[in-house]
DNA sequence: TATCTTGTAATAATTCTTCTTACAAGATTA
DNA sequence: TAATCTTGTAAGAAGAATTATTACAAGATA
């Protein structure tokens, strides 16, 4: 079981519009060929991004650039916004305990809280982690290859 | 995407045979009956609780019994036993970012301690988390239903 | 020895995820 | 304004992963 890949083409998109958006004009297109994925799915990503306010998304000459600086963007604002986990949770909770059985119907209610103190847990994780980090890493290990 | 049921079932299957160990024989059908699911998945999970020292199986009076007290089995423990995440990861990483691109070659490395650091945020606080809390809670659950 | 239970293989069914094609609608620029 | 480019989205195909089920051999028990 993985979190979808939607995650990672996420953060890998707004790291190329941080690094290009002097360069080039960022498309679609453009970020598929980086991210080595379809178009498509790239414009879903990019859709999800722009109704979390994270990008502006232009036809014209400035293309797509970032709403508002990496800084104040979490790895948790990208996680949030490609809906990594569903309505009901990070685990999978076994779909049909036994009603009849004292320990069956009580088993999940016990459960709950402590599950999702362990999600939240990863999910407070995600929030000390900035985009901007991510974006000077990758320049530095850019540099780094000069060498 | 969500973690394997298999998770909640084990978690389950343990707080069953603390909790009928001196009623009943538990068996695999047993154990299937309370977790609403085939016996064979049940034999699978108990293979694996088995192999994790935790359960000892006996095809006779005695049936499944635990094989250390639950004060010394974590959530950890369980998630661990059930391979809960693959050897990839928590986070699905794209496959195929374009090494001819330099934030494309660098974005994994970048990325990939941080979501190590992510997903062992929730391993530990699954560490934090013992089976004999759950199965009190479970039993004063049950007790409260009397009233 | 008859019966019960586990272990495991094989396979089917289901659900999720990811990829791809296609095209309408909006924006841009010459 | 017309030609071109880009996005947004629907529909569907392909693939992967998860879960369920059947079947049966082998071991244990009474």
């Amino acid at each position: 079981m993985q979190i979808t890949s939607k995650f990672t083409i996420a953060v890998h998109i707004l790291a190329c519009i941080e690094y290009f958006h002097d360069q080039e004009t960022v498309t679609s297109s453009f970020l598929a060929g980086s991210v080595g994925a379809n178009p498509v799915v790239v414009r879903n990503v990019m859709g999800d991004l722009k109704n979390a306010g994270m990008i502006r998304i232009s036809q014209g000459k400035s293309g797509i650039t970032l709403a508002r600086p990496l800084s104040e963007i979490t790895l948790y604002d990208v996680y949030d916004a490609m809906d990594c986990v569903s309505e009901a949770g990070l685990f999978h909770f076994h779909e049909n305990p036994n009603a009849s059985c004292p320990v069956g119907r009580n088993i999940h209610k016990t459960m709950d809280s402590r599950l999702e103190s362990v999600q939240k847990a990863m999910e407070e994780e995600l929030k000390h982690i900035t985009l901007a980090e991510i974006a000077e890493d990758t320049r530095k290990e850019i540099l780094g290859e000069a060498k």
